[in-house]
DNA sequence: TATGAATGAGAATTCATTCAT
DNA sequence: CATGAATGAATTCTCATTCAT
């Protein structure tokens, strides 16, 4: 007796799979997923408990939507910049601009982001799905590097330690507000940092 | 009607509350906080359910005396290998060996690392630690690298971002695997790149 | 607010209804009563969730409808049979055919019976549908009976007797399947039973 | 992370399961399987909810436990008679005695029987059981009559034939109560009926 | 202090039934 | 008449916390 998960066709039930899709965003970022419940989800989303289950199979996989749109959205800004920047761009302003698209991306999810990532360690599917993202972050940003004109070598070490740093700057600046910490002088540093490690 | 929870004065009874925590300790670190039930606890710990409602108020609670042990277990390794590295190390030395250290604390609750850091978004106890932790350790790294012979400007900016770099690496190297990624190799730049971040 | 449920004048109408209690009857005989969900039933039959509520008062309803096909199903056979038999048959030849025509009823619908009758005790209606059965088979039986010359005093209670030997004989042949019993030898058993109970 | 179900070993726990299994059996005979609610049963039994799963793996599982009383109970009194009984009983005597032995265990619990009947199609477990338990009463009582004295080939399919017949009677004479039918008259013919299928 | 059985509020999920289109 | 998405009450089961012993 096979469950069957609604595929919506018409248009007002996509808006309202993204609706529910949307709710459970805000409030896994809010709350963190065991702090919420799935009647809250239907609440904020304006919809009937019942239907939830029709367009999910359950709780976690609700969850498993919200990642691939916390994913998404991290990965497109970042992707959108390297393909978009000019070849002859220098590096200082190649990261200051990747920062700056880091943190507008952080801001508005950084919370998520620490919740997915603590959730991965439990759901082997979550893990993948962010293993996955890296692998295509890293490799995409490796080459568009090399098209600019880096050619150091083991240019994906290299970006596995950039991301970092870049993500980690970002969170900073954004949550952690050590007041003994000036957060724009570190971001000079940050950029000189990385500049020097792409650079010859 | 007051809640007062046992300050234990008795051996047996410190024995007995810190097997508790021992026991949260391996539970939160397999399990995540949510997949931990509190008999769970209490049978690992060798006591009863009951019991444990009288060393702590409530298995929150319970997660922050965790909390300040996997603080301690952080810090401490790495505060005894600045307090005794010798003021002439070099700096390739020094960043090889605190990256060695940290490699072996993450080996043992880099599941709980992110569990707690998940749980902080939620709880600003938690988080409140973390932040008092982080500063500790920036404080007194600063300042030992300074008496190392390190003078550059803003060490508390760049203390933090090494801490990040060392972390993430540490974090990486353990989990992540990624088979594109050569993680000795890695390991060299990350080192090149925090004598960077210090050197003249 | 009245609920009006449709009496169905067109034929398309009545092709539908039919098709929903067909449907109903064969997951009710396959997953229970409890075990079949609405919207399995007009799946099944082809038809919208709703429109089942258009026809039927509600799931009950539907119940009822089945067992009253249940109830034809299982009636018609016998008594076509009673009514064609002539009239100097012998009473073995006679038992041996009620029994094949149980056991072919029996075959397609045994599940559907025990489900039924079970249903019966929780629900008045479908009990009192059963014993109207009963009444009506163990009449006409018996008057046909006496017209084969069966002249047995209390020949009802010899016809209530004998119907449960038959069905249970057809049911145990169909389902049970003990190996150590051998069902055709005890189908011998049961005819020679029944000749005696009507024999002098 | 295995679920332990409390095996009780103090008395006090022993009748507490034992009175959530007497409540489920009374429920489960008025209202069905479905028709039982665990709360209800907890009610009834005067427990919480909650500690209904400390003695059960879930619903079925008291069921399962009902069950085992409930074939214990309908096992016992018939094979203590067959047991008690002397060996130059007559047959007459030995069938009225078990009808009224029967009709004992009928009057408490033939609701529960058809319940626990229907229940059989739809789970192979308790199907296994009602089997098994068949076949005790079978084997047993075949034997028993075989020291009484009874030599008719086939002993176990007439033993069939007459647990049936025995058991429709009961039922019937308790429940159905056709006013068309004399059921003390009925009765006669039943053991009539019986003497010949094991008379010679 | 210690036990572990007991509590009961709360969470996820289902499904008969309704209703907007 | 027909659709099938939507509703929400009801149900099973869990688990942090309490309490009788």
């Amino acid at each position: 007796m096979e469950k069957s998960i609604r595929q919506p066709k018409q248009q007002r039930s996509i808006d309202k799979k993204e609706r529910i899709i949307k709710a459970a965003y805000e409030l896994f970022s809010e709350n963190g997923y065991h702090g919420t419940v799935t009647s809250d989800i239907a609440k904020r989303a304006g919809v009937s408990t019942g239907i939830v289950y029709g367009y999910f199979a359950d709780k976690r996989d609700i969850l498993f939507y919200v990642l691939k749109i916390y994913i998404r959205e991290t990965a497109t800004p970042v992707m959108e910049y390297f393909t978009s920047v000019s070849k002859d761009v220098s590096l200082e302003e190649l990261f200051d601009n990747i920062i700056t698209v880091t943190q507008s991306i952080h801001q508005k999810s950084a919370n998520l982001h620490n919740i997915l990532h603590s959730l991965a360690f439990v759901n082997e599917d979550i893990n993948e799905e962010f293993l996955h993202l890296e692998k295509h972050i890293t490799v995409s940003a490796a080459q568009r590097l090399n098209e600019i004109g880096v050619t150091t070598e083991r240019l994906e070490e290299k970006v596995h330690i950039a991301m970092n740093i870049i993500q980690d700057y970002a969170h900073e600046a954004i949550y952690d507000r050590h007041d003994y910490i000036d957060y724009d002088a570190m971001r000079k540093d940050v950029i000189k940092l990385l500049v020097s490690l792409f650079g010859k």
